[in-house]
DNA sequence: AATTATGCTCTACAGTTGTAGAATATAGTT
DNA sequence: AACTATATTCTACAACTGTAGAGCATAATT
């Protein structure tokens, strides 16, 4: 659980999400059908961002004849983590109670806000 | 309340949270003064960002004289609201128990965790 | 009034990001 | 073997970001 993930710019989130909702390896058709929904793009311009993910050591790229598999290097529960590391340092100054505060004016409902709780309490085991 | 609000860039946020942090509104100084603990810049560099926040709507800017003062547009708490939506939609993909998930494993102790949950259960009323 | 100091705006530039067409390589087909 | 379809890599480019020097305007000083 590596605590150091550079933010990733929104374009390239979005095709990492894609990756991660797959059973790696993954074949570029997958990825392109789950972003097709949430952010359709030409193909090769996923394509260009697959590579800088794997520059960036966000994935790895494994070629098969003419065909690329596309594998994590990085989990989705790690790179969330982190970024939530980032958000209450950097945002909340590392203030719970600002944290608290924003979670409750993000939208969310009572019901979920005591939802919430009951899960932080199960995984404070 | 606005909800939504973009996402700033890492420069551009770090000058806002030392706006945040004075009463406005804010002279250039005082601003220099806190961003000098957390993020140095030269002061022109300073002052382009100031500008590129008032293009986008964070702040306003009146000047006297040779002087210009620094306003928040957007509160703090807006800001952080917004972003806090954004990362439990975007990244958690709305669901709360990877939220629950990404906060335990984001470096918090089972201490900060508890208090967690008391400030989130007195937001609640 | 002339000179100097100071605070801001303009200009600049390299690196990043979003986007995708052109070119290339390879597998399948006739 | 030649042709066609297809998957990837190269090249390209505009907008955004981080950074700061050059130039300009105005206030303070001599």
């Amino acid at each position: 659980m590596k605590n150091t993930i550079r933010r990733l710019p929104d374009a390239e989130q979005e095709v990492m999400q894609a990756i991660w909702a797959c059973q790696p390896p993954v074949a570029r058709a997958d990825i392109e059908r789950i972003l097709f929904e949430t952010h359709p793009m030409a193909m090769t311009t996923l394509l260009t961002l697959l590579t800088r993910l794997c520059e960036k050591g966000f994935i790895t790229i494994e070629k098969n004849g003419r065909r690329s598999y596309y594998t994590p290097s990085i989990s989705q529960e790690d790179y969330i983590a982190a970024q939530g590391k980032t958000f209450i340092e950097k945002l909340c100054g590392g203030s719970l109670s600002v944290l608290a505060n924003a979670l409750c004016d993000s939208g969310l409902t009572k019901d979920e806000i005591a939802q919430l709780r009951n899960l932080l309490e199960r995984d404070e085991l």
